[in-house]
DNA sequence: GTGAAAGCGCTAACAG
DNA sequence: CTGTTAGCGCTTTCAC
């Protein structure tokens, strides 16, 4: 058995509840006996019990993470080591620890997420994906038990801390950005649209043409899993329209990434031919051919502060609901190029 | 506060210890009384206290996981994701919990380790890196900790739980693929030499190529971290040979896609002008251009694997100490094909 | 400034 | 078959 407190109290010659207030650094006790207790402690090689302490205070320093169901595809996105580590520091920080759940359907994930709460084995949960009408949201909600969520919530999103992007003007901003290179038959691929990111960035984009006095083009939006199986169809379909559109907003890199693959057997070149931007730019962002053009939504801040702001939360349950946005930036590489007016237009102008 | 377990037995007419003995599904119970007490348990919502009887039981339920610290770009590999997910199925399936660190630091990550370890946080751990000299590694087995390593332990393999692939046969039998096509000039690129795997992968494709007769040079064999940029300059140096490799094995698909730009670059097509084979098989290989004939190790089983196999050894600590190899597979794509023996040789020939 | 004692919610002998 | 009791290791009143 290790070592206890009452060991150490034993050995410094004081009670367990002194020794407890020189681990908790109460100041009424005497820098005197804090030494003793102190040197008791390294000569045992004491180390508290993080589960006693727990059950004596009700709380374990234990933050839930929730992850979208490894059914999806999204979840094997690099995305995530990204996010995990900015939550691990902000967590690391202030102490807590991180436990997570995930399962293979929504059903299990709920279970897990039961388990974390009712079995009182974490202080809060971040949830690491938002969906549209979800049980798993609800249900915290419905507990209020402390939560925050990294994306936006769906409904009642002033009610809930959460810390995301402004998907919403990124994604007018890429697309301003593609038309202010000329181009105006601007196509949107898409992940999910049961996740509330696709939502967002699919609204942004039509906004900007909108804006800009375009129509919206059905055939010109597509949705497919962030999956190459998806990006290889939905590009087939779009490139066998009449009047193709000449760039194309992505709502993911690896979804890009796809795209990029079958642009190219299909001989059509990038960004001479067709302009590609598109969201998150993770590490092969930079790695694809040509180097995607992409929008940088910070993933490691976006975990950073989802772990500080549930912290906050916890430590001062009655602060105020707070949204965090994570600046975006895009990042210029090789896959956007001017539209180049070709023949026929220009002579029929 | 939440119900418990007295609650639950003053509604029942029981005792705690009857309503414990019913949540154990204690075979010494009568089946009436067990329908009683869950009927209490069902009216009052009850959820059993999992720090509570991890405190009584000694015993958490949770696995401690050990990410690489985040400094290595190692840790945005997409493999991660899917390791988790099997250690995630791997750990519900028995009703255990995952808990996880990580940090900046070595010694972070040590600190991290000593919490969970010390603090009876968790009742095993899982590293889910392999090290040269790695300090977690030979604290918990100074400590008889309970551990299992995903990948092979550089020192003291036989003693250590670890499930692994054959990185080695693995490694020999690419090599020997890309003999069989033709290929004389070998090149070898790989990650941090501190990984053991990397090592694994090295002394496979040196054997190989010692087994073939052929002698091994050293300008040949280029190490960097599994990087775009360590791609780039590894390739250059590499082509920059007097008798350029005409076929390289790389020891992972990231660092594989940086190589396929830069050679892209260069004007050099793969695999007409060299062939390229790596490992992990993670999704991008497929994407890439061309797709990657690549090594799955079939990452899923490697975490899943782990998480059983720590489990069992929790549930039987005299259970012997396993090695389990997780078998892999060349999935072939097309980024090898013959070597296409150039005119000078032949007529030299 | 420090000690004694009760209790966090559950489990596990030991009785009966 | 079920109840009583004594902890698990720590915190926290309440005394002194």
């Amino acid at each position: 058995m290790a070592v206890t407190i009452k060991d150490v109290a034993k050995l410094a010659n004081v009670a367990p509840s002194t020794v407890s207030r020189v681990i908790a650094n109460n100041p009424r006790i005497s820098e005197k006996t804090k030494q003793k207790v102190r040197e008791a402690m390294d000569q045992l090689g004491y180390h508290p019990n993080f589960i006693a302490r727990s059950l004596a205070n009700q709380s374990t320093r234990v933050l839930g993470l929730v992850l979208p169901g490894s059914a999806s595809t999204f979840s094997q996105n690099p995305f995530f080591p990204t996010v995990l580590r900015g939550l691990s520091e902000g967590a690391h920080e202030k102490q807590y620890a991180l436990q997570m759940t995930t399962g293979q359907s929504e059903e299990e994930i709920f279970e897990g997420v039961v388990q974390m709460v009712q079995g009182g084995r974490v202080d809060g949960i971040i949830l690491l994906y938002s969906k549209v009408e979800d049980k798993v949201m609800n249900y915290l909600k419905a507990r209020s038990f402390p939560f925050v969520v990294v994306g936006k919530p769906y409904k009642y999103s002033e009610e809930i801390t959460h810390v995301d992007n402004d998907n919403f003007r990124a994604a007018k901003e890429v697309t301003n950005y593609l038309l202010g290179l000329g181009h105006e038959c601007i196509g949107f691929i898409g992940g999910n649209l049961n996740l509330v990111v696709t939502v967002e960035r699919l609204l942004g984009y039509e906004k900007a043409l909108r804006d800009a006095g375009h129509d919206l083009k059905d055939e010109y939006i597509i949705h497919e899993e962030f999956l190459r199986e998806g990006g290889r169809e939905a590009i087939n379909e779009l490139m066998q329209l009449g009047h193709p559109p000449t760039a194309l907003v992505v709502a993911d890199d690896l979804m890009a990434l796809g795209v990029l693959n079958t642009l190219d057997e299909m001989d059509i070149s990038v960004p001479e031919d067709i302009s590609i931007i598109s969201f998150n730019n993770v590490l092969l962002a930079e790695m694809s051919r040509p180097p995607l053009t992409s929008v940088d939504i910070n993933i490691f801040n976006l975990g950073n502060e989802a772990a500080k702001s549930l912290i906050q939360k916890l430590e001062n349950p009655n602060d105020p609901i707070k949204r965090i946005i994570i600046p975006h930036e895009i990042v210029k590489r090789a896959s956007c190029s001017k539209r180049e007016v070709d023949h026929k237009e220009e002579t029929e102008a």
